[in-house]
DNA sequence: ATAACGAGGATAAGGAATGTCCGCGTTTAA
DNA sequence: TTAAACGCGGACATTCCTTATCCTCGTTAT
């Protein structure tokens, strides 16, 4: 039990295109290679944030992706949402109505509700920390200087 | 993302080891055989919770497996952590670390806080559940019967 | 028209979870 | 003392999900 790698990279992913001018856009493979991820795979991730409403694509010549959102309105959970999908981490196998001997119908687990909740915590944790306050994090002290330098790169790749 | 199986076989099977009387013990076999679980497979994940001092086993003839503590000091989480072990939710890949170029050592990850303390929210919930009351919940009023039915089963395949 | 880009399907490759097999040590009972 | 029933534990095979690759298509700027 392991969340996707996909997540972090997406959660980054948007945190460059975080550092876009307004109507400009950046490549799905330069982003790619920032990453370090392969490229036709990270493509897929972008996509699955593009239906989820996060990012918008441009396609043609000069196209790419930009965020779809403000910032402060885009939250951790809402990236993990967009690439995990909303499958919950525990679904019952019918264990007990197997022991009991119930009918289908009745079938009934005595851990979703528990399992349901915990998740709910969980998710809600992750509701918490947005795209905005992330990029807070990333202007720190510490990182300033190659904080900046990531800009710069991005002003060299992006594109219109 | 999908939390194993094995988890849910697991609480029902120790479930069901909460039924014998002090002293007896139920054979892995007829566990495996009471959940429809793949009876090798399952002494496999029997061994994980005798590791993790959930329950007890007692070799040779006659022997079997029984609680270790009281139902009401074992908790899904007691269970889960036997199972799926400690390895966390999420781990970074470090890629921040790629992005800043920042030296190995002070690599660094702007969600491993937020996912941890996530994480740990998830965990606490996992952690008001028992033995004990999920024992009770079966107890209730529309399972009386049939979890009677169930009791009678064990009294008839336990030893010693 | 052509080249650069995203969209999306088909299909491998890898790795973790699940499942099987076999030999071992221990204990009970004949 | 032998044999059978059980748990122990390692070495596999199988299955499934994630990751990755490939190829074709539609769109847009030059």
């Amino acid at each position: 039990m392991h969340m996707k790698t996909g997540v972090e990279q997406s959660v980054y992913a948007v945190l460059l295109l975080n550092m876009l001018p307004d109507k400009a856009v950046l490549p799905g493979e330069a982003i790619s290679q920032q990453l370090k991820a392969s490229p036709t795979y990270f493509q897929k991730l972008l996509r699955k944030l593009v239906s989820a409403g996060v990012i918008a694509s441009v396609p043609g010549v000069k196209g790419g992706f930009k965020l779809n959102k403000r910032a402060e309105d885009i939250t951790v959970y809402d990236i993990y949402l967009a690439i995990e999908g909303r499958q919950s981490l525990y679904s019952s196998s019918g264990i007990l109505g197997d022991l009991l001997e119930l009918e289908k119908e009745e079938s009934c687990c005595l851990l979703t509700d528990l399992m349901e909740e915990a998740e709910v915590a969980w998710k809600s944790v992750m509701k918490r920390e947005t795209i905005s306050s992330l990029a807070e994090k990333m202007n720190e002290q510490r990182f300033l200087l190659k904080t900046e330098a990531l800009q710069q790169w991005v002003q060299r790749k992006m594109v219109a």
